[in-house]
DNA sequence: ATAAATGCAAATAGTTTGCATGCCC
DNA sequence: GGGCATGCAAACTATTTGCATTTAT
């Protein structure tokens, strides 16, 4: 699932493509959505078996040095993986957990003003916001299932 | 350091106002920015020398619950607490790990378009945007410390 | 008095690290 | 073959929980 060129310049760099990393990668593209480490873990266990969990967590931070990977930090102190393909932000449900896409032009706006008003040179790759659902909100009896 | 009207309301609802959860609350309160849980225990303990980790967790997420305190999300997975007084959100430098407010009033726009396009209905009371301050953008060498 | 909260210790979850072995290039 | 990466186990950090005791009301 990696691309030729990232392929060559990492070997380039001296980076090895063993099989867990490039299991970890394509797991993050085939789920093409945030997955938490044990997610990870636990579907890369699959293809090969005797994977371990050090090795995930090493995998996931190598690929998010490279840039091939964004870590996204959702509420209560997780950390989840997606591939870095487009710039985006997410939306969470707090009641049913299900989470949008914000793409990140919608942002870019407001990126400038806090740089203009702060100094800062603002990099967030990825926001999480809060909030209900459509669904959840109609209904007298919102789903209930908890975030996550 | 909590106000009368609390005070009588969490009575009133059967909870009591232990020295451990007075303390906590104080501590954030004139602490006046937001503060991990341990930073937290090691404030108390120099006032309550026998309180216990597991209390200070507790008080926090009771006081959370009871919409006294915020909790706030910065990277690296850690939760930090804050009085809740006025809605904001934070901008944490990548490599001093110094953070500036960001007033709620400027973020409303972009709610309400996020609220119109996704359905949802947007509580965050907190988002944490990551960058690098105008410090560390200036010199050559960024003054190097690592963030929290 | 009595139910709620604390303190203690142990359990749990998530993540990291040291080191010998294995395997990619 | 040489060195980077893995696997394993242990260490760590952060947080939670059960239970006996204490304490606010």
């Amino acid at each position: 699932m990696l691309d030729t060129d990232s392929v060559t310049e990492l070997r380039q760099k001296g980076y090895r493509l063993t099989p867990q990393r490039l299991a970890v990668f394509s797991i993050l593209a085939e789920a093409g959505q945030h997955l938490s480490p044990v997610d990870v873990y636990r579907r890369a266990q699959q293809r090969l078996p005797g994977i371990n969990e050090a090795t995930v967590y090493r995998a996931l931070s190598f690929l998010t040095e490279q840039g091939l990977v964004h870590a996204a930090h959702l509420g209560g102190g997780q950390v989840v993986y997606e591939v870095a393909e487009h710039e985006h932000h997410h939306l969470l449900c707090r009641s049913c957990g299900e989470s949008v896409e914000i793409e990140h032009r919608l942002m870019e706006a407001i990126y400038e003003e806090l740089e203009q008003i702060t100094g800062y040179q603002i990099d967030s790759v990825h926001l999480t916001f809060f909030g209900r659902c459509a669904a959840c909100l109609a209904p007298e009896e919102p789903r209930r299932q908890g975030p996550s």
